[in-house]
DNA sequence: TGAGTATATGAATGAAAGTTCAGGTTTTTA
DNA sequence: TAAAAACCTGAACTTTCATTCATATACTCA
């Protein structure tokens, strides 16, 4: 991605009176739930706007074009699960190795049920929109976060510690993804808590 | 998905020669082809039978819609690595873990690497397409090879190995999908493909 | 209160894409 | 070899959608 294509998703204009601030407030939570009614496809940003109580035009005020705005929503989601693991790590340096993985785990997880639906819907739109350049930046966050508490952790001598947590990264990451977005009932996401933690914690010490 | 929805899925009509033969098998990888060289959105009929070196009329002899078309390009290559898979399970029944879960681990990353690009490709419109009904059908594919396997193992005996196995298939999938979608270069394949297989290693020992 | 700024409107524009179909060519069949 | 069946063509049709802009309303502050 180009650097002026990068510039392109930048906010137009900034709200500056309260009625505005929940304009963009209400686009935001329109755009999630136009995603969750149909297919992605059938995003647009007329029916966006309509949804949001607003004009396409108040819209094209905010946001300079339709991938900025997936961009915008796609951020805010990712941003507070990233927030959510940090935390999680920092609260747990020099914790026994069964509980800081047990809560990273358990936090992610409770991030990104918060608001179930959301997170299958963005899942959707993740590989447009520039996407790939917000996983990454976020994926950096995380592994920077785990990579902290683990130095706390008493680790086999020979873990290469670096790939450890990208691995770790990509293992939850990964199977909560694919949990979402099957079918599985609501029930099962107890046994994924369960199994998750143990699996990250066995490897953590064969490695 | 209704049935009506999945009717309109099957193919119009069935090649007879062998030329038609051929043009469908030009128009599989075309969809490919234009997969890979732009964004998603701009894979188009139009574009497709161009690049198959057909008319879009010929397209829609043979697929009812542009849907069918993509699910039909997922298919295919899913049914590949299913088949990967069942075989390298059904091979080394009784055979140490390490050696079942090495095995396991390599033959699917050999087979999402044949065609390293058109993996990613797929991935992309995996959600669209009706691919949730595909990865449900290959998924149950792969668990029920695999739990074949482990059975022949001689694991924990308070293992539940109906839920070890969908672990360790959404580790697997998961993490692969993570790691082709990011920018990580080749030589770390190698690198995920040791880790991988410890980690399921440590995680079947520890359940 | 009134000028200046911020915000909202929504019909109109133009480009893009999915799909069809009437008419052609090639292959098979009898 | 002639009719039938399979196959191919691509301009034309239709719908859908992102985006703009001239105009109107609400807010702020001096």
């Amino acid at each position: 991605m180009t650097k002026a294509a990068l510039l392109e998703l930048e906010p137009r204009k900034t709200p500056q009176q309260s009625r505005s601030v929940a304009t963009v407030e209400a686009i935001h939570d329109a755009t999630i739930q136009v995603l969750l009614k149909d297919e992605p496809d059938r995003l647009t940003t007329v029916r966006v706007a309509e949804r949001a109580g607003v004009s396409v035009g108040t819209l094209y005020q905010y946001f300079p074009n339709k991938q900025a705005l997936l961009f915008a929503v796609l951020e805010r989601h990712l941003l507070g699960t990233a927030k959510a693991l940090e935390d999680a790590c920092a609260a747990n340096h020099f914790q026994p190795l069964e509980v800081m993985m047990d809560e990273v785990v358990n936090r992610f997880i409770d991030a990104k049920l918060v608001d179930r639906d959301t997170s299958v819907a963005l899942y959707r739109i993740a590989a447009e929109a520039g996407g790939n350049l917000i996983l990454e930046r976020t994926r950096k966050r995380y592994e920077t976060a785990m990579t902290a508490m683990l130095q706390t952790a008493n680790l086999p001598a020979s873990a290469d510690v670096n790939y450890m947590v990208h691995m770790i990264y990509l293992t939850m990451a990964g199977t909560i993804r694919g949990h979402l977005e099957s079918s599985a009932p609501p029930r099962m996401t107890r046994k994924l808590r369960e199994h998750l933690a143990k699996l990250l914690v066995a490897y953590c010490k064969a490695v």
